[in-house]
Parts: C-alpha cells; structure tokens; sequence
DNA sequence: GAAACGTGGAC
DNA sequence: TGTCCAAGTTT
C-alpha cells in the first residue's frame, strides 16, 4: 500500500523526541541560565561557530552576571574580551545593548519579540531566539539551519533559496506543534547543526520520518549561484588586522603601528581605519594616537 | 534586496 | 591551496 507522508504533528513529536535525547548539552542550555546570558549566547553565535564561542561565552558569563556590570565598563574592555571572535561591532552593539537593558528595562531581558527587536544588534532571528530558549515560547525560530532544513525536509530542495524573513518564518510557524513549541524549534535547528548539515548531511541517522528531497532522490541544488565572500585582500581583513594591533595593545598606539598592519595599499590601509573610527569601534587621542573605544574609560 | 562585516576549521 | 561555511544584523 502507499504510505502517505506523516503528519506535521507526527513528525514534530518524533523530532521533539530525537532532541531531548540526541540534542548538544551546550553551556548555555544548563538549567538556571539567565536570559541575559542566553542572549549573550545568541549575539556570540551570529555568523561564529559552537566551537569558538564556548570558551569566551563562560568568561563572560562569571565576569559579567548583569548587564548592568558590563553597562560599567567601557566599550574598549567589552571589545578587547570579544578576542577573536569576529565581526567586533557586536560586541559593540552587545555593550549598547546592556546600557539599554541596564537603563531602560531595570536589567532585565524583555520577553516580548517586538521590545527585543528595538534592542541594538538583536534582529529577527535573535529576538525569536531569546523569546524560544529563554522564555520558552512556542515561536518560529529561523536561521540558516532551520532554513536548510525545511528547504530540505520539507520543499524538497538540496539548499534554500535566499532569505526572506516573512516567508522562512511562516514556512517555520507551519510546523510548530501545540506542545512542545518551543523545544520544536530548538530541534528543528540543533537538526540541522549536527545532523542536516550543508556539507554531508547524514541521513542515515536523520530522525524525520518523511523528509521531500530524501524522497526526491536527494536531487543537487538547482537555482542561482549564491554569492561567495571573499576574505583575502578585503577591507574586512585589513580592518581585522587593525583591530587585532589595537586589542593587543594595552593602550593607545602610534600611527606607525596600525601602519605596519597593512603595508601592501596605504589607500585601503586608511580606507579601513576610517570606517573603524566610523563604526566607534577605534578612536583618536587628543594627541593623535589611536585606540580601541573609550580606552582608559575604566 | 544587495553589500558589508572577522575569523578559523574543514575538505 | 583555495573555497566553503558557521545560531545574522545593519545600512
């Protein structure tokens, strides 16, 4: 006989079934985690994997209980425990964000998606993301993961078109089942972290009951090629460098430093270090040296 | 919607 | 060795 494809109810019990036995035990899924750490957690994890994030997360969970204590130091100490992470705007916008949360919502982390979306550096997939595994509320929670996967399971294609917010999350909000909301959403992403993965997903121990592109014959991804970005030879990487002399040092440094950061193009060389001043990532001393942000603030 | 934005591990 | 990819947000 023909076997129908199982109900989204079904299958969202076995997934919810499969994380609660197969899921990650990730620092910041311990019991008693705050949602002011949660939330550093997710900042941390834009773009920047489990891996290296881990690590720096726990030093900043005992340095920084409240985001009143990080409020009080200055930005430059926030950037400099960022470390490598990457992309150090965030820490930036992390810092922003507890000044507000500190000032604004007695250091507390709103609950409500549309408050958590007016907060710096929190968008659309962070705001579900506090809302989900902080609050335990049964929303759609979104990001690149989830995307492949539904791309996948559900409209049968190897990789996800390009994003669009309002389509990913009602395809997301379709799935989710009435119990056990929120550890659905959850699932559906540690599914595609550890076992939908874009490079050799492992099907065989795929606990989805139907999944379209399996069914499909695992078909290649037909569409557009997606835009690759390059590293070597970017602004992003000489910026990089400009930071890594700035993090390093322990004050303000000459000019000549951040030269011999980048001696290949002096044009982009200052291209660069203008846009960290515009960003507010870098400033300049009274006497014309250069600093990481609010150095020697506190 | 496109482009910019870090860093390092894996293949 | 070079390309791909990683819990996105902002402009």
């Amino acid at each position: 006989m023909k076997s129908e494809p199982p109900t989204p109810r079904f299958a969202a019990e076995v997934l919810v079934t499969w994380f609660r036995k197969e899921g990650r035990e990730l620092p910041w899924r311990e019991p008693d985690v705050s949602p002011w750490h949660i939330l550093v957690s997710e900042i941390m994890l834009q773009q920047t994997p489990v891996s290296r994030v881990a690590p720096v997360w726990q030093q900043w969970v005992t340095r920084w209980p409240l985001p009143s204590t990080m409020a009080a130091e200055s930005p430059a100490t926030v950037v400099r425990a960022w470390g490598k992470l990457g992309y150090p705007r965030r820490a930036l916008r992390l810092h922003d964000c507890a000044r507000t949360l500190a000032e604004e919502f007695d250091d507390q982390v709103p609950s409500d998606i549309d408050v958590l979306l007016t907060l710096p550096g929190v968008g659309a997939y962070t705001a579900r993301a506090v809302a989900c595994f902080a609050y335990g509320q049964s929303v759609p929670v979104v990001d690149t993961n989830v995307r492949r996967v539904i791309a996948r399971a559900v409209h049968g294609q190897a990789e996800p078109g390009n994003p669009s917010t309002n389509r990913d999350l009602r395809d997301a909000a379709a799935l989710i089942p009435e119990i056990d909301g929120d550890i659905f959403s959850a699932a559906l992403m540690e599914l595609g972290a550890v076992t939908c993965t874009a490079r050799n997903p492992d099907c065989a121990r795929c606990p989805l009951p139907h999944c379209a592109w399996v069914a499909a014959g695992r078909p290649p991804y037909e569409g557009p090629p997606r835009k690759t970005q390059g590293f070597a030879g970017t602004d992003r990487q000489v910026r990089g460098r400009i930071m890594d002399v700035l993090r390093t040092a322990s004050g303000p440094v000459d000019r000549s430093r951040i030269d011999a950061a980048w001696l290949t193009d002096t044009t982009q060389r200052d291209r660069a270090l203008l846009s960290l001043l515009t960003d507010g990532l870098v400033e300049q001393t009274m006497d014309g040296q250069f600093a990481l942000v609010g150095e020697g603030e506190s």
